[in-house]
DNA sequence: AATTAAATCTAACAATAGTTAGAAAATTTT
DNA sequence: AAAATTTTCTAACTATTGTTAGATTTAATT
């Protein structure tokens, strides 16, 4: 009947439709997606898994969501602080506030990007291609940037461009696996780790 | 009655247990582990669940022996290739020894492997203590290792050596995920990574 | 060929999974 | 405060899971 009338609705759902992601996400990261039951994250909430349906429609939705969170996040941050820099700096530079936005967004958002990275093989079909779709672009980037700097010569000519992106992304990656809060600074890792892919590590003797 | 009799027993049981072994590590590589179900892996070989337990006690013993041989099989190649150098060989040609040994068991014996490496987190937790035992060993050998290289010069001192392990580890066991047989060789890729890592990427410009 | 042992199958059990419909409670709006 | 709406709970259903005991088949041994 009345057609304009629901346009911002400003359901409160969000607030503990933000607190089931959150609490899947640190569930889904620790003991994946098929290791985590809706039981298990309702719990985590002192709640029931039905009343998880009031705010998603099933399991594979939730997870859909976290995904696509936890990679948005990635991407963004890293386009947001590149794009920030003065047109004329120089390639090192660039892979240094990419591997620090990068591993920032990796680290401290950790649940909905570890949920991301890892255990993709678990989720269901449609959330795995719409991973893949996102993640795609975030490597193009990388294959850009990569390779104008290699046009450039501030990387190389005889460097294989492929596996140096996927190196680098590997090793950021893998960070999750071993980064503890407290030890080092993720600032010190990012710088690290550019150091050794730019200069490498042979000593002068 | 009779005490020594059954010691060399031929049993056929070796045939069918193999390819249990196998069919599992391909599912669980896969699907993970609690995505893969023991009617999965029957089904892959033209059985049923229940005569699985013929074999194995149980689905966590089953995923046990896969973690152990993926990760064993990885240790024994790089130790082997390593220790067969000469005495007096360069760090470089080490590395690029040891590089290559982990990808070749990395990659040929796939499925063990990534089974391993890849979906910690829902496996059973005295099969996850399990592999940590073992990783850890294999960490403690790199450690070494590149100790001794920056010890001799042959490693900038300005390194940290624990960002270089991790990294180089991190590059090596990420290459599981985008590794396509028939493109670039596990040769090369290994030597293409050791280049990366040993001389940078820094262009002259 | 008969007997023994090895391997698989059948058929079920109990536990747990995602999901759903409707009742109950909590919140918001009037 | 009453009414309407939003949110959560209850309680169940169905499918699937790892697992088991016993019957059955296949292979090896005598």
């Amino acid at each position: 009947m009345d057609m304009a009338r629901n346009k911002a609705k400003k359901t409160k759902t969000n607030k503990s439709r933000g607190a089931i992601l959150d609490a899947a996400a640190f569930l889904f990261s620790q003991h994946g997606y098929k290791g985590t039951t809706l039981r298990d994250i309702a719990a985590a909430l002192d709640m029931k898994a039905g009343s998880i349906y009031y705010h998603f429609s099933s399991k594979e939705e939730l997870v859909l969501e976290i995904l696509t969170i936890g990679l948005s996040n990635i991407i963004d941050t890293v386009v947001r602080d590149v794009e920030a820099l003065p047109k004329n700096s120089s390639t090192k530079e660039v892979l240094v506030t990419a591997a620090k936005a990068h591993l920032f967004a990796l680290l401290e958002k950790g649940d909905y990007t570890s949920t991301s990275i890892r255990n993709y093989g678990q989720m269901p079909e449609a959330v795995q291609k719409e991973g893949l779709v996102i993640r795609d672009k975030y490597e193009n980037m990388w294959r850009k940037w990569l390779q104008q700097a290699q046009d450039k010569g501030e990387i190389k000519k005889s460097i294989n461009l492929k596996v140096l992106r996927l190196s680098l992304l590997g090793s950021f990656n893998r960070t999750l696996a071993w980064y503890k809060k407290g030890e080092m600074s993720v600032s010190d890792i990012a710088e690290s780790q550019v150091e050794i892919f730019w200069s490498g590590i042979a000593g002068d003797k």
